[in-house]
RNA sequence: CCGCCCUUAGCUCAGUCUGGCAGAGCAGUCGACUGUAGAUCGACUUGUCCCCCGUUCAAUUCGGGGAGGGCGGACCA
């Protein structure tokens, strides 16, 4: 593989890199980073994604996931954070009791959707934040960077991220900061995640400058739309697809979703074939075929997201056709993540008692 | 440590001051219309009225206690 290709393989996807130079010569392997105090000593750029253990997974973590295995096969080195106190101080959004339980379930959650994207889990690295988030000396440069950032600097920072209240608590001030502090903690080259988390690596970017380290080049991740339209709601379950639904309630939901025709904006049902599907049947070798009645042009068969997307703006391919088509094939990428579950339902009933106990 | 205020549908809130088993908007569900969905139109659903005790024929509404949340004051050697 050449520069090239590993190049576009890292960006394929992605919202936003911050800056695209950086990542260029990081790449190249002239990072001027000379201090060794990064890469493991075994020359390969790492790069970090973080997330919180508080909700059910679903197929919006899976699309940035699945980019895990771009990165992989770019020859990076993956870490992947569970950021367990992370999800207790966004304003509770996990019991304290309940972080263990949900650590485990997200660990396996994230290496069923690795794995289902075509990379070995194995190749990933998992560190917990309170593995290293409460060393003394983390928590010394925690407490500095408290002294020296004002509440707004960093509630503008976190205003996409850490919950919206009336009543803020003081954790959700804490979080940016932590995060900024965690890409230096795991030797991260390069700080992967959502769209959603640019305020606080463009802070994190700032407050390393401030303190004489490189920033770190940033990648972001498009956050896809809800199927009801609009922005995908982590509260309504029928603006999304869940991990473990069954090919009965994806077709469902995806029945349901917003579709208009010709359309692109807003269209969740694009989005995840973009960004999920079709990177996936890419990495098998496989096409996306759709049955539909003669009536309607009999059936079809696509072999790129681009070449689907031009016949649906130009209308060529309707809504209901595309649906069902979608539904299917991604009941067929989400089966063996159901299925890992299935084997192991105590991971779920303990992380979400309420839910599944 | 002291004082004041708040707690009603998934969400935002009204109401009970003058006690009689509770309402609006949004959301949601279902039809009609489009070969999907949305928009539009029509119909519909939803509640331990924070908890406990007391007064009363009857308490979400009154009284007492408690829990959770908010605000202010005091203390500052």
């Amino acid at each position: 593989m050449d520069r090239a290709e590993r190049r576009e393989l890292v960006a394929r996807n992605t919202a936003e890199v911050v800056t695209p130079e950086e990542l260029d010569a990081l790449l190249a392997g002239d990072s001027g980073d000379d201090s060794g105090d990064s890469d493991g000593g075994d020359g390969e750029p790492t790069v970090y994604i973080g997330y919180a253990p508080t909700g059910e997974m679903h197929i919006g973590h899976f699309t940035t996931i699945r980019k895990l295995a771009d990165f992989l096969h770019a020859g990076l080195s993956v870490t992947v954070l569970i950021a367990d106190l992370h999800a207790h101080l966004d304003d509770e959004k996990s019991p304290f009791e309940l972080l263990d339980a949900r650590s485990a379930y997200y660990r396996a959650a994230i290496e069923g959707m690795v794995e289902a994207s075509g990379a070995d889990p194995e190749e990933i690295e998992f560190v917990r934040g309170s593995e290293f988030e409460l060393d003394p000396g983390y928590a010394l440069d925690l407490l500095r960077l408290a002294a020296d950032t004002t509440i707004s600097r960093v509630q503008r920072a976190g205003s996409e991220v850490v919950r919206e209240s009336e009543n803020p608590k003081l954790g959700g001030l804490l979080y940016p900061l932590m995060q900024t502090l965690d890409v230096g903690a795991l030797d991260a080259d390069v700080a992967y995640g959502g769209i959603d988390q640019r305020g606080i690596y463009m802070l994190g970017r700032e407050l390393a400058a401030d303190r004489g380290e490189d920033p770190p080049i940033c990648v972001f991740a498009p956050l896809l739309s809800g199927l009801s339209g609009g922005k995908m709601s982590a509260s309504e379950a029928g603006s999304k697809v869940s991990l473990t639904d069954s090919p009965d309630a994806i077709a469902e939901k995806l029945r349901g979703a917003y579709c208009p025709a010709g359309e692109i904006e807003d269209n969740g049902v694009l989005e995840y074939l973009e960004y999920l599907v079709f990177p996936v049947l890419g990495e098998r070798s496989e096409t996306f075929g759709i049955e539909r009645p003669e009536e309607y042009g009999g059936d079809v068969t696509y072999g790129s997201y681009d070449a689907l997307e031009a016949d649906f703006v130009a209308e060529e391919l309707h809504p209901q056709d595309l649906k069902e088509a979608t539904a299917t094939h991604l009941a067929e990428v989400l089966a063996p993540i159901r299925q890992r579950f299935a084997g192991r339902p105590e991971l779920l009933a303990e992380a979400y008692p309420e839910a599944h106990g």
